[in-house]
RNA sequence: GCACCCGUAGCUCAAUUGGAUAGAGCGCCUGACUACGAAUCAGGAGGUUAGGGGUUCAAGUCCCUUCGGGUGUGCCA
C-alpha cells in the first residue's frame, strides 16, 4: 500500500482533479479539507457547500456525486481511506487502520518529516528581522517575547527549507548616545575599567545622566553637542561609542547563550549610516519624498490616517528637520542592503504590537520606491506580538517602577525548577539535577509565552510563566523522559529500526498514531501566519494522547509483536516531541 | 476627536481564519501507584462567546450599534 504523507494535501489535489473532470463541477471548484474533529472521520470537505450554494444545487446530491466520481476513479483506494456524505453535505475521509500503521512504518526519522516540510520554504532567501534590542541597556521583561517568539519562528523557517539570515538589527546610533556620552565624559569614567558588570553600570549612567538633564536643561546642549560630534566621526567620542557598543555586544552573547538566541549577521543601525543619503536622494527623484516642516516625509493618500489633509497629519517621516537621520530611514536603507547585498525573497520583521503603524508605512513607502526604481520587491511581513502588562493592565513594572530583568527571571525559572526536581528526582546528581532545571525552567518560561496566540497582551504573573502542569513544557518533557525510560529499559536504541511488529489495535494505540501523522499538518498551519501556538497546541495535543496510551497499554509484555508495535509508536511519539521541543527552543531530556 | 486591536467557564487561554454538539489547563468533586516514572491517567460539575440588531444553508469568527478595556496618532526606536 502506498500511503499519502500528507492525507490533506493529497485528498485535496485528488479531489480537484476529479472535479475537474466531473459533471456540475468545474476549476473553480476547491474542495476544502482540513482535518476534522476525530468524530466525524479525519478529514472532512466542506466545499461542496458554497459551490452548490452559489450554483443553485442541492448540496447533498452534488456532495454524493463527487464521491461516487472519486470512488469510480480510482483513486481512493477503499482498503485506504472511507468517504462518506454528512450533515447538510460534508464529505468525511475516515482511514483505515491499515493505512494509519503503513504510515508510521514508511515515515519515521526527523529526516522524513523534515523532508515533507521543506517543501513549504523551500529554498527561499528569508531575512529575519531579530532580536533587535538596544544597546546600553540591561535587557528587561521586554525583551522576552523578541527573544523566545523570534527564535521559534526562525528555527521553524529553518526547518520547513527557508535559506536564512537570522539579522540582529541592534539598535546602536540612537540619540541616547548624547545623554550617554556627557553623562561618562563629566564623570570620567573609565569604560575598560569596568568589569563584568559593565552592562549594569552603562544602565545606570544613562539613567543618571537624564535625570540631570531634566535637574539642568542646559546640559541637554551639551548632550546634543556630543552626538553631533559623534556623528561627524569625532575620535574621542567614537572611541566611547565603539566601547559601548563592545560592552553590549558580550552582554547581548551571554544572555543570547541562556535564552537560546541565534544570530547569524549583526548589522546595526549604524552600519546604514552612510546609506541613507541614496534614501534621500531616490525617494525624492521619484517624487515620493517631500519637504514639510523642514522634514523630508512621505505621504499615503490613499490610506486614510497617513493622508496629508487631515487633521491631523501623519507622515512617515524620514529625515528630521535638523537633517539627522531616524528610524525610518536606516529602516529603509536596511530593506535596500537587504535586497542588493542579499537578494532577499521575503523580510520578516519582529516588534510588539505598537510599532503596525511604523511596518505600514514602511511597505508602503517601499513598495511605491522600488516600483518607481524597478527594484525586486521582496514580500514584507511584520511579525508583532501584545505586550506584558502588569496588574494594572500597563506595560508592566515593578513596585519601584524597573522592569524586572530577564536575568531575574531566568534565574527564578532555574531555581524553581531545581526545587521541584530535587523534591521528585532527590537520587540523581546535582549536576543533573542542575543541568534538568536549565531544561524545565527556561523551557517552562519559553513555553508559556509561545503557547497563546502571540497578537494578545498578557499579565505577567510568575506562577503563568512558571508553572510546571498541565500545558506546559515539563508535560511534554515528562513524555519523552518517560520513552526515553521504557527503552532504556528494554535494551533497545530508539533510533533504531524495530522488526516484528503486528498491526495496531487498542483505541489509544490507533488515536495516538493518528494524532502522530498530524505533525506537519500542524507546521503548515504554523508556519502559514507564523503563530507558535498552533504547534505548541498539536504538541500538547500529541502527549496527551502518548499519555493515555502510556497508561492504557503497558509496552514491556511477553508478546513480542505487541511490544514492538508500541515500542514503534514510543519511538515515533518521542521524534516528534523532541523535534517539536527543539523547533521552540526547548531542549529535551534524556531523565528528569 | 480619528484609526486599529481586544472582551469566550471562577482564573489563564484555545477554537485550523465562516463549518457539524464552543474545547483545554489551573482550581473544585470522584476514582487509579505490590502495573514500563503519579511532573501522570480515567471521570464529573462549570457557557445566553460583554449587550442588542443584521447577513448566511451555517456566526465566537463577517456587518451595524451600545457598553467596557488597550494601543497608536510629526521629527523616540
Amino acid at each position: 500500500m502506498k500511503v499519502w504523507f500528507n492525507p490533506s494535501k493529497a485528498i485535496e489535489s485528488e479531489l480537484s482533479a476529479i472535479a475537474a473532470e466531473t459533471e456540475g463541477f468545474g476549476a473553480d471548484f476547491t474542495p476544502g479539507v482540513r482535518p476534522a474533529d476525530p468524530k466525524f472521520g479525519d478529514y472532512q470537505a466542506n466545499g461542496v457547500l458554497g459551490f452548490a450554494k452559489k450554483n443553485g444545487v442541492n448540496p447533498r446530491e452534488l456532495g454524493q456525486k463527487l464521491i461516487d466520481a472519486a470512488i469510480t476513479s480510482g483513486r481512493f483506494d477503499p482498503e485506504m481511506v472511507e468517504l462518506s456524505l454528512a450533515g447538510p453535505g460534508f464529505i468525511n475521509f475516515k482511514l483505515s487502520p491499515a493505512f494509519i500503521w503503513q504510515w508510521q512504518l514508511d515515515f519515521s526519522t526527523k529526516a522524513d518529516y523534515q523532508s515533507g516540510a521543506k517543501a513549504l520554504k523551500g529554498g527561499r532567501k528569508i531575512i529575519i528581522d531579530y532580536p533587535s534590542a538596544n544597546t546600553a541597556k540591561q535587557a528587561h521583561i521586554g525583551h522576552l517575547r523578541p527573544m523566545v517568539i523570534g527564535q521559534a519562528i526562525a528555527r521553524l523557517l529553518d526547518f520547513c527549507g527557508a535559506n536564512l539570515v537570522r539579522d540582529n538589527h541592534i539598535g546602536d546610533w540612537g540619540t541616547n548616545f548624547g545623554t550617554l556620552i556627557m553623562k561618562i565624559k563629566r564623570d570620567g569614567i573609565d569604560l575598560s575599567s569596568l568589569g563584568d558588570d559593565a552592562l549594569v553600570t552603562l544602565d545606570q549612567l544613562y539613567k543618571d545622566g537624564s535625570a540631570l538633564e531634566t535637574e539642568q536643561p542646559e546640559l541637554r546642549d551639551i548632550s546634543r553637542n556630543e552626538l553631533v560630534l559623534l556623528q561627524n566621526g569625532d575620535p574621542e567620542n567614537t572611541a566611547i561609542w565603539q566601547q559601548i557598543v563592545e560592552i553590549s555586544k558580550v552582554a547581548f552573547d551571554k544572555l543570547f547563550a541562556q535564552m537560546g538566541v541565534e544570530v547569524d549577521i549583526t548589522l546595526g543601525e549604524s552600519f546604514y549610516r552612510d546609506k541613507v543619503d541614496r534614501i534621500y536622494d531616490e525617494l525624492s527623484e521619484i517624487g515620493l519624498a517631500e519637504e514639510s516642516d523642514g522634514a523630508l516625509v512621505v505621504w499615503h493618500d490613499e490610506v486614510k490616517k497617513f493622508a496629508r489633509d487631515n487633521e491631523r497629519p501623519y507622515p512617515f517621516n524620514i529625515r528630521k528637520s535638523d537633517g539627522a537621520s531616524n528610524y525610518a530611514s536606516t529602516d529603509l536603507a536596511t530593506i535596500l542592503y537587504r535586497l542588493e547585498e542579499f537578494d532577499a525573497d521575503e523580510v520578516i520583521y519582529l516588534t510588539d504590537a505598537r510599532q503596525q503603524d511604523h511596518f505600514q508605512q514602511l511597505f508602503l513607502t517601499t513598495k511605491k520606491w522600488f516600483q518607481a526604481k524597478g527594484y525586486k520587491l521582496p514580500e514584507l511581513s511584520h511579525v508583532f506580538w501584545g505586550t506584558i502588562l502588569g496588574a494594572d493592565k500597563k506595560p508592566f513594572k515593578t513596585k519601584s517602577g524597573e522592569s524586572i530583568k530577564l536575568q531575574e527571571l531566568l534565574d527564578e525559572a532555574r531555581s524553581r525548577a531545581f526545587d521541584v526536581v530535587t523534591e521528585k528526582n532527590p537520587d540523581l546528581s546535582e549536576a543533573e539535577r542542575h543541568e534538568i532545571a536549565e531544561s524545565v525552567g527556561v523551557g517552562a518560561m519559553k513555553y508559556a509565552d509561545l503557547s497563546s496566540n502571540r497578537t494578545q497582551d498578557y499579565v505577567f504573573s510568575w506562577d503563568r510563566l512558571l508553572s510546571f502542569e498541565g500545558n506546559t513544557a515539563p508535560y511534554l518533557l515528562y513524555a519523552v523522559a518517560r520513552i526515553n525510560s521504557i527503552f532504556r529499559k528494554v535494551g533497545v536504541d530508539p533510533e533504531a529500526p524495530i522488526e516484528g511488529a503486528s498491526q495496531l489495535e487498542t483505541d489509544t494505540e490507533q488515536a495516538l498514531a493518528r494524532k502522530l501523522m498530524g505533525f506537519v499538518t500542524a507546521l503548515e498551519l504554523t508556519l502559514n501566519d507564523l503563530r507558535p501556538h498552533f504547534l505548541c497546541t498539536y504538541l500538547y495535543e500529541l502527549t496527551s494522547a502518548y499519555s493515555s496510551f502510556y497508561n492504557a497499554d503497558k509496552v514491556m509484555v511477553d508478546d513480542d509483536a505487541v511490544k514492538a508495535r508500541r515500542l514503534i509508536l514510543c519511538a515515533r511519539t518521542r521524534t516528534v516531541l523532541k523535534t517539536g521541543l527543539e523547533l521552540l527552543g526547548i531542549k529535551p531530556l534524556e531523565r528528569m
